[in-house]
Order: structure tokens, then C-alpha cells, then sequence
DNA sequence: TTGTCCTATATTATCGATAATTTTTCTGCG
DNA sequence: CGCAGAAAAATTATCGATAATATAGGACAA
């Protein structure tokens, strides 16, 4: 055995991980099935453990689930992908406006910080032809307005669509030269400077506008 | 065509209907400890079932859980509670703003049959004093307007959303006179009847920073 | 052949019992 | 007293086995 550690992770959680790690890699893809006892014959444990990580996995969004049928991976589709999309906008473009009120420069000085280093990963990335992590820099660049906000409940809607979009949404973005993604934003923070925030949500919905055009391509 | 389908719930399914009952209908009271096997004994199940439907009120929201120590019903804050209605400030705003471009005279009645019933509920609530009455209407209201978009993920997520409001935010209304929650609505829906829903969105906004003014004397 | 019923099989759903963990209570010592 | 530390109690977490359910395939009649 590994005896790496005490394991204070519950089995459920352990298997939880494997799980997620094995979707996100690839080595379990869309249409996959996913068998509890099957699992839980190769990694040692029983049904139960494996059923609750199953479940979890469910609400995550990671996997639909058919009673008494069973578990697959799930297989997005542009419709809810767009619609994930949505969301992120009306969040993020809540959570812009809102700044309006709170921010002076000073206190929005630590969201430009990060902003402009996710700029800078960004032009990395496209430099190298790297969209895996153009999307990386991307993803966090908007979790980072939302998270700005202090809204936590927020956040967490938001992650909540990061699955859809992480697993898919690397796809659409491919049909988008890279270049032109990154375009996107430097103006959203430049907006942000300069205290104007209604221009920045403005500019924002922009951003997704644009998105939008280039969903067509990717089939 | 047929829609009986032969109902065949799980015993999950039941008992996570019976536990939502009493959370909503106030048997069980935030703080409240929910322990497997007693509900399990019962409710005549065994503990599997009742586990799986408190985890799926824990992703739902409605309790909190620590492992190895239990369940208890979730206990809102008021900081969760504003954060909630900033979530569906911003979703039902975006909403409102999509109908610009879909949404003819046409296109728009049925939403608009919709909220004009939810209107003369709520009216009759107001007349009878019935908070609660009110509420369920205030809810259908707004859940009419996200679910309009036709974007199901946005209504899961405001669904998800749901329970803060329903359970604390009965208190928060409280503090207002229930004619003033009333005011807020006619508005929005003439608004819309005049296909000016870029007005829509504004009063939208009004009328969750109205709703805002009166949280800090639900105390 | 085709469609219906039935059986076989695969898989989930549920059960009762046990192990693991946390919290509480008790006990002896300073 | 007060408090560290150990037993006890309470509860969740996990297990292995069984029941319930759905799907696939085959036999059989038309």
C-alpha cells in the first residue's frame, strides 16, 4: 500500500478524485460508462464509496445519470455550452457593474494585478500556440472579476459552469485564432483603469458577442 | 399523449421530498441535527437511502454537512442571503436585457400572460396579509422571467437559488409592507408590454436595490 | 420475416451489519 | 478544583449480500 500519509480522505473523496482526474485527462471520455462495482472492484473498495463519488460527480456536472441504468460521462453539447456561456456573462458583467459603486484606484489596484498577469500568461500562451493554457489564463482571468466582487455564492455559480466550458469550450475556442481571443481583453482592463466600469461591462459583453460569431465554425 | 409513466419513486426520492417538507413548512428549523438512522428507522428504510437524499440536500443547499459528525439544517446568513439575491439580480437582469432582440409583441405575450397572473396573485395576497402567498408568487414572477430565456442552465442556477430566498428571505420581506413589494412589479411587467425591456432590466435593478434598503431592519 | 412475450444477464438500489471516527463522559492525579 | 487522558456513546462511513429494475437476446406464433 502507499502509506504515503495517514489518509484522512474518505474513501468517497478518494475516489471522487480519481475519477475527476481520469475525465479531465481523457482517459475516460464523453459516452463512457461508469460501473460501480466495476470501479469499485479495481480500486479496492466497496459499491457504497464509489455510488456517493458517482452521485458527486453528478451535481458537479461531470455526468449524467439514468436510474437504474447507470452513469456516463457526459457529452456536452453547443446548446449548453452556450447556455453556460450565458451565465458567465450575466455574472460577470454583474459583478463589472457592481464595481462601479466600491472601486476607487485603490481598491481596484490588486484586481488590476491580476488581471494584467493573466494578460501576460495570455500573450505567453499565444506566443507559443498554446491554448490549453490560453484557456488556463483565460479562465482565470475572468474568475477573477467575479471573485472580486466578494460574492462568494457567486463564485461558486461561476465554477459551476467551469466544467462545460473546460471540457468543450477549448474546442470552440480553437476554431478563434489565438490572437484574436487575447485581443479581447487588454481593453476590458484598460476600461477598468481608468475607473470606468460601465465601459468595461460594455466591453465585456463585447467579448462573448464575439465569442458567439465563431460558435458556428467549430462543428 | 400519456403522462402517467407509472410512478415508480425511489425510496431516495421519497424521503428527499419528505425531509424538503419539513425544512420548507418549518418541522425541521435551521440548526436542527438530521441523523441517518433515525429518519432511516422512521421513515421504515434503511440507512442507504436516507444518506443519499440528505447528500442531495446538501448540493441542493438546504443543509450543511461535517464528516463523521452529521447533518444539520442550513442556517442563512444575511450575507448569504445578499449574495443570493445579487446572483438573480444579475441573472433575471440578463434575461431581460436577451428579450430585446427575440421578443416582437408577438413573441412576448405568453411571458407576459404569465407575469400579469403572477400580478393578480400577488395582489390577492396583499389584500389577505398572506406573506407567504405573496412570496410564492414574488418567486413565480421572477422564475417565469429566467425561464423565458429558454436557457435551462441559467433556471437551474437561479433554481439552485431558491431555497436562501424561501427560507430566510420570507423575513427580510417581512420588513416591508407587502403593498410596497407589490409596487415594485407592475412596472417591470408595463415596461415589457411596451417592448422597452432595456426599462425592464432598469426597474429590475430598482427593484432589488429597493428590496436591499430593507435588510437592515429585518434584524 | 416480423413482432411479441419471455428469459437471461447486467447493473443499480436497498438492506443489515460492522468498522471508523468524533464527541462526550468519566476518572485519577496534580 | 481543574484538567489530561482514557473509556463510552453516538453517529457516520464502509462493507458484503440481496432485491429490484432495465436491457438484450431468443423462442415462437402469425
Amino acid at each position: 500500500m502507499a502509506t504515503t500519509k495517514v489518509v484522512r480522505k474518505s474513501l468517497k473523496d478518494q475516489v471522487k478524485k480519481i475519477l475527476i482526474e481520469r475525465i479531465v485527462e481523457g482517459t475516460l471520455v464523453p459516452g463512457d460508462r461508469i460501473k460501480e462495482l466495476q470501479v469499485a472492484k479495481e480500486l479496492g473498495t466497496s459499491q457504497a464509496p464509489v455510488r456517493e463519488a458517482i452521485r458527486c460527480l453528478e451535481t458537479l456536472g461531470y455526468i449524467d445519470h439514468i436510474p437504474h441504468v447507470g452513469a456516463m460521462v457526459k457529452n456536452f453539447n453547443r446548446r449548453e455550452l452556450e447556455e453556460a456561456y450565458q451565465v458567465r456573462e450575466a455574472v460577470e458583467v454583474f459583478a463589472v457593474a457592481g464595481l462601479e459603486e466600491t472601486c476607487d484606484e485603490e481598491a481596484c489596484a490588486p484586481l488590476l494585478a491580476v488581471l494584467e498577469r493573466c494578460l501576460t500568461d495570455m500573450q505567453t500562451a499565444v506566443a507559443q500556440r498554446e491554448i490549453q493554457l490560453l484557456t488556463k489564463a483565460d479562465n482565470r482571468f475572468h474568475r477573477a472579476i467575479v471573485e472580486f466582487s466578494g460574492n462568494t455564492t457567486m463564485v461558486s455559480v461561476w465554477d459551476s459552469l467551469k466544467i462545460q466550458v473546460q471540457v468543450v469550450g477549448t474546442l470552440v475556442e480553437a476554431a478563434m485564432p489565438l490572437q484574436t481571443i487575447y485581443e479581447l481583453h487588454p481593453p476590458i482592463v484598460g476600461a477598468l483603469r481608468q475607473q470606468r466600469s460601465r465601459d468595461a461591462a460594455a466591453l465585456l459583453t463585447d467579448h462573448y458577442r464575439t465569442i458567439k460569431t465563431f460558435w458556428g465554425r467549430s462543428d
